[in-house]
RNA sequence: GCCCAGUUAGCUCAGUGGUUAGAGUACUUGCUUGACAUGCAAGAGGUCGCUGGUUCAAGUCCAGCACUGGGCACCA
């Protein structure tokens, strides 16, 4: 074994027998129970970045332990067709190659697609075994393909004969970049600092003219109306007048409406229903003309006259510029106002008169609120819960239709003859309404998330209602990070709910995401992305994984370092080095059956294995409540505070047969166990590194050919004496140490060291096991006893009731050790002082539990004595 | 505007009403100590954001405020 971890051959080596292997699948397990998951799939565009990183090593986590405490486990992978993102990535390709996507129309484009997805769509999957995740690659799903698809029409159809779904001509948000409708949160707002001008549309009679505020005069070309409110003053003795368009010179009626607000800007609206939701609406209360006035990819359409054909912003240029030389602009204001844009291609939104699909959202958000305030779903951490509601509660119609062509194309029919709709699984021969044979159909797809809010049963074989749906849905834990909540999460459990009548999964471990060092999210355009495949190779990946999990807070950001990734490498280089101790140490451990029933452990053996009981404890609850960070950190205290900084350092002198042959043994098999648990636990977290050390350890018969599918540990072993009485040891020698070091005694200097109480427990205590002191502080000679005058010229302490000499002779500097005795005087002092004061005062002594009173005081007596040892040895001294 | 989260060591973060508020990292000092210098030992470093309240007892619970980050909704 070299001196240092090296991670690449090793990792690569266990990836591919835990696969072939087949350990990745379920397997019925000692607990008859099942744990289920699905993987929140990636895009087929996607290249593995920390988010994933994070979300599977936390399902990675909870995959392998419950698959150690006996669940059988199943974990479905899949990946997203991601309709608009992976549109726009093959038409970029296209566009290189000096094509696009119109001139090779759709069929053509759609097997492009399929053709990339082939080629690159599974590249995530190889990425994210380099990360160790053992999901059951055999359950692969994609969102496109068959069993999805008809999952997907079946639901379209439910949903559509139920009244769920309908069609219509409404305002969405249209990006001319993508040239499709987005539903609303898939816009991302921003304020932008632009300007408001103030334009004068002139009455058809007379001079007078009314000014109107807008930061969007390009908008007027679809103009059909301007409004007031019905009490503002100022516009009261106006009814019935027209108005003319200034540059256009439609007319255009003064109409009254709630919906003005008088305080703002000049008090009247100018009114666009086709190009703005609240005039739509105002439009359609006053049966107002919709005019769209742009072309699918943001240039102004016929409706904008002379304008036609200018891109949107231009036009608004050159129409600010005319309104200015015409004497229409009033003024311009600067005015910061929010702006839209698409979530995939970052263009500016428009609101757009379109006809597009939607789902009634009313019903199904109230299960899906029900469910969660029943607490069906747990969410954690459990504060999500209120976005959740509150998104859930304000819920709109879901927009599902989106003009693109990579997606599940929309199962409906146009009659040409009745203009009636037919939905159908199938393709209909005939209208359903009027039996024309003149069917059309639709040529929108579905929005990608229709079918991931399907996913949880949509893996399982649903509509179908197979073994492994029986078996596995609802799914135990979904782990998502919460930037798709309401994109995904509340909407599986919308459809879950409708569909299968149950929740989709039980748990929803909301995880968050990964910023930079200083909190800031990360992205492309920032040039700040950390590239997850790149530390693992520098690191390791076992180091990356845990640096994930142990840097993970509840808030909505993790601070990412590369600095802590390396401290865990080193953490697994000491671990490594441990085993490499433990492994150098076991030449004769075939003795091992024999000692299983020793009695005799030494009392270091007792105080490691009674840590490690409570750790097993600890970790295995930790887990079963979400929390990933604390038993990471529980382990790395353990492994190198308590096993390698004290139980090694304690065990070397036996191991060197100093103690004879049976205290070797029990070393050795002490040793032995306590890694190897230590190493189980520590598996979900580090899988690679923990594998190949317990490949390397000895066999016993609950391990068989692999650490992934040994048992979890579990032990009861604690054994709070010796605990006491390791504390008591390890404090005289810390007090020791620190008393070398302050001395500036040389390490190499054996000393002499006295210790002295009068407390029989404890002299009995130094007494059986003044080996470790005598090994951990380098002592030659150790006086321990109850009757014990000091040297002159000794540094002394006190720790407990042990008083603590080393005779120092014409070493001592007697003014530092002075100096030194008076600094803790000091602290004795204070501590005592508001000990003493919190001990007398009555409520205390009245409300406080009995228990804690007698501790306080026990602790005061201590001070107190530890205090008059202190003086004597100050008086001594002068 | 509404909501959520956070504010603890230089930095990144733990902290479950009850010892002297912890860890990693950085820093200082000393060490090639028989697993490990990716190491060992010791040390320094804190008005726990501010102000009140509840309590025998508050970093921890409650209220208000300030600041930071985020989400949602908005008037052209």
């Amino acid at each position: 074994m070299q001196k240092r971890y090296e991670p690449e051959e090793i990792e690569k080596k266990w990836q591919d027998f835990w696969e072939e292997k087949d350990y990745f699948s379920p397997h019925p397990g000692r607990k008859k129970d099942t744990f289920s998951m699905v993987m929140p799939p990636p895009n087929i565009t996607g290249v593995l970045h920390m988010g994933h990183a994070l979300n599977n090593t936390l399902q990675d986590i909870m995959a392998r332990f419950k698959r150690m405490q006996g669940y059988e486990v199943l974990w479905v992978p899949g990946i997203d067709h991601a309709g608009i993102a992976t549109q726009n990535v093959v038409e970029r390709d296209l566009v290189k190659k000096g094509l696009n996507r119109k001139k090779i129309g759709r069929e053509e484009f759609n097997k492009r697609v399929w053709e990339w997805k082939e080629k690159y769509g599974e590249r995530i999957f190889s990425q994210l075994k380099n990360l160790g995740i053992s999901c059951s690659w055999e359950h692969r799903s994609f969102t496109m393909d068959k069993k999805h698809s008809k999952a997907v029409r079946e639901v379209f159809i439910q949903l559509y004969k139920q009244g769920y779904i309908y069609r219509g001509n409404y305002i969405i948000n249209w990006c001319p970049g993508c040239q499709t409708a987005l539903s609303d949160i898939e816009v991302e707002y921003e304020e932008k600092r632009g300007k408001l001008y103030y334009i004068k549309y002139p009455f058809k009679k007379g001079k007078r003219y009314l000014i109107i505020a807008t930061t969007r005069p390009e908008t007027m070309l679809g103009d059909t109306a301007v409004a007031a409110h019905p009490k503002d003053e100022r516009f009261k003795n106006l009814q019935g007048k027209r108005l003319i368009l200034p540059l256009i010179g439609r007319e255009l009626p003064l109409i009254y409406d709630e919906y003005v607000d008088p305080e703002f800007g000049t008090g009247a609206l100018k009114v666009t229903p086709a190009h703005d939701p609240n005039d739509f609406l105002i439009g359609k209360r006053h049966n107002l003309p919709f005019i769209n006035i742009l072309n699918p990819d943001g240039t102004i359409n016929k409706e904008g006259r002379i304008y036609e054909g200018l891109e949107r912003f231009k036009c608004r240029e050159r129409i600010v510029n005319e309104l200015k030389e015409r004497g229409y602009l009033k003024k311009i204001e600067d005015y910061t106002y929010r702006i839209g844009r698409c979530y995939r291609c970052k263009t500016l939104v428009e609101p757009y008169l379109s006809p597009q699909w939607f789902i009634k959202m009313g019903d199904l958000a109230h299960q899906a609120i029900k469910a969660v305030k029943e607490e069906k779903i747990e969410f954690v951490p459990s504060f999500w819960k209120k976005s959740y509601f509150q998104w859930m509660e304000d819920i709109h119609d879901w927009c599902i239709s989106r003009q693109i062509w990579w997606g599940h194309q929309i199962p409906a029919w146009f009659c040409q003859d009745c203009e009636k709709i037919t939905v159908s699984i199938n393709e209909p021969e005939e209208c359903s309404y009027c039996g024309g044979k003149n069917l059309k159909e639709d040529e929108d797809v579905l929005d990608t998330w229709f079918s991931s809010s399907l996913w949880p049963f949509s893996t399982l074989g649903w509509p179908g209602k197979g073994k492994e749906f029986k078996k596995f849905y609802s799914t135990s834990l979904l782990c998502s990070g919460w930037d798709i909540l309401f994109f995904w999460v509340s909407r599986m459990i919308m459809m879950g709910l409708k569909f299968t009548g149950k929740v989709p999964f039980h748990k929803i471990y909301i995880h968050p995401l990964i910023g930079d060092e200083k909190g800031k999210k990360m992205s492309k355009s920032k040039g700040n992305v950390v590239d997850p495949l790149a530390l693992m190779e520098k690191y390791g990946t076992d180091a990356f994984r845990f640096s994930l999990i142990a840097l993970k807070t509840d808030s909505p950001y993790t601070r990412f370092s590369e600095e802590r990734v390396r401290g865990y490498r080193n953490f697994a280089n000491k671990i490594w080095n441990a085993s490499r101790f433990t492994l150098m140490n076991l030449q004769d451990f075939q003795l091992q059956k024999k000692l299983k029933n020793k009695k005799y452990i030494e009392l270091s053996d007792r105080w490691i294995l009674s840590r490690y009981s409570s750790l097993t404890k600890k970790i295995s609850s930790n887990l079963n409540n979400l929390l990933f960070s604390e038993p990471a950190q529980l382990l790395y205290q353990f492994i190198w505070g308590e096993f390698c900084d004290w139980y090694i350092e304690l065990v070397k002198m036996r191991l060197l047969n100093k103690k004879g042959a049976e205290s070797r043994y029990t070393a050795q098999w002490t040793l032995c166990q306590v890694l190897k648990g230590t190493l189980k636990m520590l598996h979900p977290f580090m899988p690679f590194i923990t594998e190949e050390i317990f490949q390397r350890l000895p066999e016993d018969k609950d391990d068989k050919e692999s650490i992934m599918i040994s048992s979890w540990p579990e032990s009861e072993r604690e054994d709070e004496g010796a605990e006491k009485k390791m504390n008591l040891l390890m404090e005289i020698i810390q007090e020791v140490r620190t008393i070398r070091s302050e001395m500036k005694i040389p390490p190499q200097k054996e000393i002499d060291l006295l210790l002295k109480t009068s407390d029989k427990k404890n002299l009995n205590i130094l007494r059986e096991n003044n080996s470790y002191i005598v090994n951990l502080t380098k002592t030659k000679q150790l006086l321990i006893g109850k009757d014990i005058t000091p040297i002159k010229g000794s540094v002394s302490s006190l720790t407990g009731n042990v008083e603590i000499f080393i005779p120092l002779k014409d070493l001592i500097d007697i003014e530092k050790e002075k100096k030194r005795l008076k600094k803790d005087r000091e602290k004795l002092n204070r501590e005592l002082f508001f000990l003493e004061k919190k001990v007398s005062q009555p409520q205390f002594l009245s409300k406080a539990p009995p228990e804690l009173i007698k501790e306080e005081k026990e602790k005061r007596e201590a001070l107190q004595h530890k205090l008059k040892k202190l003086k004597q040895r100050l008086e001594e001294m002068e």
